[in-house]
DNA sequence: CAGAGTGCCTTTTTT
DNA sequence: AGGCACTCTG
C-alpha cells in the first residue's frame, strides 16, 4: 500500500517522529513546530504501515476542542472517520470507562458528574449540616484541598494525619464529602480520573482487556499531565503497549492545578526504550519573535533543552508600549487594531491576551466604544451560566425526581412561594428519614406538615415536575423541543425578562441558545455507553465547556487569557498587562517553581504571534477597585534587547527608557507627572478644573501648542477630549 | 415570602 | 469593581 501521502508533506524531523518504529517515543515539539500534524500523521502511519486497526488506538488530549480537532484532521487525512478509535480528553475517556463499567467501578448506574460549581454547593451544604465555621475553613479552600488530593490520587483515607488542626479539619471534611458523593451518586472532575484508575487496578480481567486492546496510546500536551492522569496512562499502556507522548516542557503552565512537569522530564526513565525526537523548526513566527521567545525561556533552569528556529525572515521587531494607565493601554491597542484592519487584516487574525480575566473589561469597553466586534474565550462558560444550569436542573429533576442537587437548585426558581423556611423543613425531613427531598416533599403534602400556602406551592411545583417528566419521556419529541417545553413550563423566560438591565435579555438569549444546542446535539457518535440522548447531553454539558457557542463565524477580535491561548496562533498578537505583580503574578513570588511557570506562560504568549507582536504595560493600573503602580515586567528585560522597539505614540515625549532600570518605584512617580504637553503648561497626570465638567485628571493628549487636545477623565462626567486653546482648563 | 438595600470580602490561571 | 451573604421592609 502506498503510504507516501502520509510522509510527503513533512520535514525530516517530523517524518522521523511519524514513521518511528512501534515503540515508546517522546516528541518534544516546540511551539508552532507542527505538533498536531505529527500526531495525526502518526496515527495514519500506524494504521497504514503497521496495519493497526483504529480500534487498537487511543488518543488523549486535554481539551474537547483539541480532541475534536484531532478527530477532524484524522478524518481529513485518512478519508474516513477512524471507527472504533478512542479519541477524547482524559476526563471524557475516564467517564466513558465508568459508564461502561459502572458496576465494577462501584458506582450507581445513574451517577452524575458535578462541575466545580456543583461541588462547591455540595461542600457548603455538608458544612452547614455539620455546623462548621466557614470562616475557619472557607468552602473554596476545602474544594481546592479535595481537588488537590484527588489530583495526587489520594482519597481521604490516604491523607496523612497531621498535628495541625486545620489540615485535620480538611481531611475530616474530605471524608464527609466522599460519603455524600457516594450516597448521592455524584462524581467531581477529579473523581472521574481517580475512579477510572482504581477501576483498572481492582479489576485485573478488565485491565487485561484494555491493555490488549490498546496497542498504542498517543498523548497530546504531555507536559500538563498530573499524577493521577500519568498513573492511569501507565496502567492503560501496561507492559505490552506503547505510547507516543507529545509535549513541550517549556509550555507547561498548569502546575497550579497539579500538572507535573516531571512527568515529561522523567519520561525516558519511566518508559523503556524511548526514542526522543525534537521538533525545533518553527513554521509559525518570524525570526524576531522566536529570538524573543528563546531569549526569555533561557532564564529557566531544568529544561529539556530546545531552541526554535525558522528559515523565514526576521520580520518586524517586537513593539513595546508603555501605557500611561490601563485606559491608555487599551486605546493604544485599539489604534493599532484599526490600522491593521484598514490595511486589510481581518479581525479574527488579531488576538489580545492577558494574564487574568479581570483585565479584559477595560479592553472590552474600548472595543464596544469603537464598535469593533470581539469574541471572548473562557471566563464564564456557556454551560456554567446560572440560567443554563437551572434549565438543565429542571431536566435532571424530570428524569430523576430524587436528584436533590437539582431540586435544591430550582425548587424556588422562579420564585413560587417556597421560601427558605419551607425548604429547610423539606431538607430536615429528608435527612431524618434518609430519603430524597422529593420524597420528603411528598410526605409534607400528604401530612400537611406546613401551612396551607406553602403546601400548595409545593404541590404545584411537584405537578410541574411531573408534567416535565412526561415531556422528557415523550417518544416523538426532539431534544430541542423537550428543552423548549421545559423552559416554557418552568416560566424561565418571563422570569428573566423581568430582570432589569441587559442581563435578563442575555439570559433569555442563552436559553434560546440552549434549545438550539440541544436540537443540534448528535447522539449517535457518542456510542453505546449512554442510555439516552438526554442523559448523554446532560453529561456532555458538564464535561464540555461549550466554548464555541455564539458568533463563531463573525469577524471579530479574539480576547482570551494566556492559558486559553495555548495551541492557537494569530498573525497579530497583543500581550497586555506585562507588569510586575500582574505578570508575573505576585502570587508566584513565594515559590521559585511558580515564577518559572509564569515565564513559560509568557513564552506561550510570545509564540502565539505569527507576524507581529505588541507587548504593552501600564504605568498605573486600576484593578479590583484600587490603583497600583507596577514596574514593567522582568520578562520584558529578559527578552534580547535587539528584537524590541519601544513605541511612543506621540514621539515628542521624551520618556526615560525604563526597561533596563531596576528601580522603578520612584521613576514611575516621575513618569506620572513628567509628560508635559509640548508648548503648554499642562502635563499628563495633572488635576484640572473645567468650568462645566468640574475636576478631572489629564490622561492623554494629542498635538502640541495651539492645536493640542487633551483627554481628561472627569470625576463625574467621564472622559472627554478638549482642545486646549478653547477649553478653559485651570491646572490645580 | 419576595425584593431591595447594605456591608463585607475577594481578587490567577480551569479540564 | 463586583459578587455574595445577610438584613430590612412591604
Amino acid at each position: 500500500m502506498d503510504v507516501s501521502f502520509i510522509l510527503d508533506a513533512l520535514n525530516d524531523k517530523q517524518r522521523e517522529a511519524v514513521a518511528a518504529p512501534l515503540q515508546n517515543s517522546l516528541v518534544l515539539a516546540g511551539a508552532g513546530s507542527g505538533k498536531t500534524r505529527v500526531l495525526v500523521h502518526r496515527i495514519a502511519w500506524l494504521m497504514h504501515a503497521y496495519e493497526l486497526s483504529p480500534y487498537s488506538l487511543m488518543a488523549v488530549t486535554f481539551t474537547n476542542k483539541a480532541a475534536r480537532e484531532m478527530q477532524g484532521r484524522i478524518e481529513q487525512l485518512v478519508g474516513v472517520p477512524p471507527q472504533g478509535m478512542w479519541v477524547g480528553t482524559f476526563h471524557g475517556l475516564a467517564h466513558r470507562l465508568l459508564r461502561a463499567h459502572w458496576r465494577d467501578a462501584g458506582l450507581k448506574e445513574n451517577f452524575q458528574i458535578m462541575d466545580s460549581d456543583d461541588q462547591l454547593r455540595l461542600i457548603k451544604r455538608i458544612m452547614r449540616d455539620m455546623s462548621i465555621d466557614e470562616t475557619r475553613w472557607p468552602p473554596k479552600q476545602v474544594a481546592w484541598f479535595i481537588n488537590a488530593q484527588k489530583d495526587e490520587g489520594r482519597r481521604a483515607a490516604h491523607v496523612p494525619d497531621s498535628h495541625d488542626p486545620f489540615s485535620n479539619g480538611m481531611r475530616e471534611l474530605y471524608y464527609h464529602y466522599e460519603e455524600a458523593c457516594e450516597k448521592n451518586g455524584l462524581l467531581d472532575f477529579g473523581e472521574l480520573l481517580l475512579r477510572a484508575h482504581e477501576l483498572m487496578l481492582t479489576n485485573p480481567a478488565l485491565l487485561r482487556h484494555y491493555q490488549q486492546r490498546f496497542v498504542h496510546v498517543l498523548v497530546d500536551e504531555f507536559q500538563d499531565t498530573n499524577s493521577i492522569q500519568y498513573a492511569w496512562l501507565r496502567v492503560m499502556v501496561g507492559d505490552q503497549g506503547t505510547i507516543t507522548a507529545v509535549g513541550d516542557d517549556d509550555q507547561s503552565i498548569y502546575g497550579w492545578r497539579g500538572a507535573k512537569i516531571e512527568n515529561i522530564q522523567n519520561f525516558t526513565k519511566h518508559f523503556s526504550d524511548v526514542q526522543t525526537i525534537r521538533l525545533e523548526q518553527n513554521y509559525r513566527s518570524t525570526g524576531n519573535i522566536l529570538k524573543a521567545a528563546n531569549g526569555l525561556i533561557r532564564h529557566n533552569d531544568d529544561r529539556l533543552g530546545k531552541e526554535l528556529w525558522t528559515d523565514s525572515g526576521s520580520g518586524e521587531p517586537i513593539s513595546v508600549y508603555a501605557g500611561f494607565n490601563e485606559q491608555d493601554e487599551a486605546r493604544f491597542i485599539l489604534e493599532v487594531i484599526k490600522k491593521w484592519r484598514d490595511k486589510g487584516t481581518s479581525l479574527t487574525d488579531m488576538a489580545i491576551l492577558y494574564r487574568s480575566n479581570a483585565q479584559s473589561r477595560v479592553i472590552e469597553e474600548c472595543l464596544v466604544r469603537e464598535q469593533i466586534p470581539y469574541r471572548i474565550y473562557g471566563g464564564h462558560r456557556f454551560y456554567d451560566r446560572l440560567e443554563i444550569k437551572n434549565a438543565l436542573a429542571y431536566a435532571r429533576l424530570a428524569i430523576d425526581a430524587n436528584d436533590d442537587g437539582a431540586m435544591e437548585r430550582v425548587i424556588n426558581v422562579p420564585p413560587r412561594g417556597i421560601g427558605e423556611r419551607s425548604i429547610g423543613t423539606i431538607r430536615e425531613i429528608a435527612r431524618d428519614q434518609g430519603c430524597s427531598m422529593w420524597q420528603a416533599a411528598e410526605q409534607i403534602v400528604v401530612h400537611g406538615t406546613l401551612p396551607a400556602r406553602a403546601t400548595n406551592a409545593i404541590k404545584a411545583f411537584m405537578t410541574l415536575i411531573q408534567g416535565m417528566a412526561q415531556t422528557v419521556q415523550a417518544p416523538d419529541l426532539g431534544l430541542g423541543d423537550v428543552f423548549e417545553q421545559i423552559i416554557q413550563e418552568a416560566g424561565l423566560i418571563p422570569y428573566h425578562e423581568k430582570e432589569k438591565g441587559e442581563k435578563g435579555e442575555a439570559r433569555v438569549e442563552n436559553l434560546q441558545e440552549l434549545v438550539s444546542a440541544a436540537s443540534g446535539f448528535s447522539w449517535s457518535e457518542t456510542d453505546e455507553e449512554f442510555s439516552s440522548p438526554m442523559l448523554a447531553f446532560l453529561d456532555q454539558a458538564v464535561l464540555d465547556a461549550g466554548d464555541a457557542q455564539a458568533d463563531e463565524y463573525q469577524d471579530s477580535v479574539q480576547l482570551m487569557t494566556l492559558h486559553s491561548a495555548k495551541g492557537l496562533e494569530f498573525p497579530l498578537v497583543f500581550l497586555t498587562g506585562v507588569e510586575e505583580n500582574l505578570f508575573p503574578s505576585k502570587m508566584s513570588f513565594e515559590e521559585p517553581g511558580r515564577l518559572a511557570e509564569e515565564r513559560r506562560l509568557c513564552y506561550v504568549g510570545i509564540t502565539r504571534a505569527m507576524e507581529k507582536l505588541y507587548i504593552t504595560y501600564a504605568e498605573s493600573r486600576r484593578l479590583h477597585g484600587s490603583e497600583s503602580f507596577n514596574s514593567p515586567s522582568r520578562f520584558i528585560r529578559e527578552i534580547p534587547e535587539d528584537c524590541l522597539e519601544e513605541v511612543r505614540l506621540r514621539s515628542q515625549v521624551a520618556r526615560p527608557v525604563s526597561l533596563q532600570r531596576p528601580d522603578y518605584q520612584a521613576q514611575n512617580q516621575r513618569i506620572m507627572q513628567g509628560h508635559q504637553v509640548p508648548q503648554t503648561n499642562i502635563s499628563m497626570g495633572d488635576r484640572v478644573r473645567h468650568p462645566i465638567f468640574g475636576e478631572g485628571l489629564v490622561i492623554n493628549y494629542e498635538g502640541q501648542g495651539p492645536q493640542a487636545r487633551v483627554q481628561v477623565n472627569f470625576d463625574t462626567e467621564g472622559t472627554k477630549w478638549l482642545v486646549l486653546s478653547f477649553a478653559k482648563l485651570e491646572v490645580l
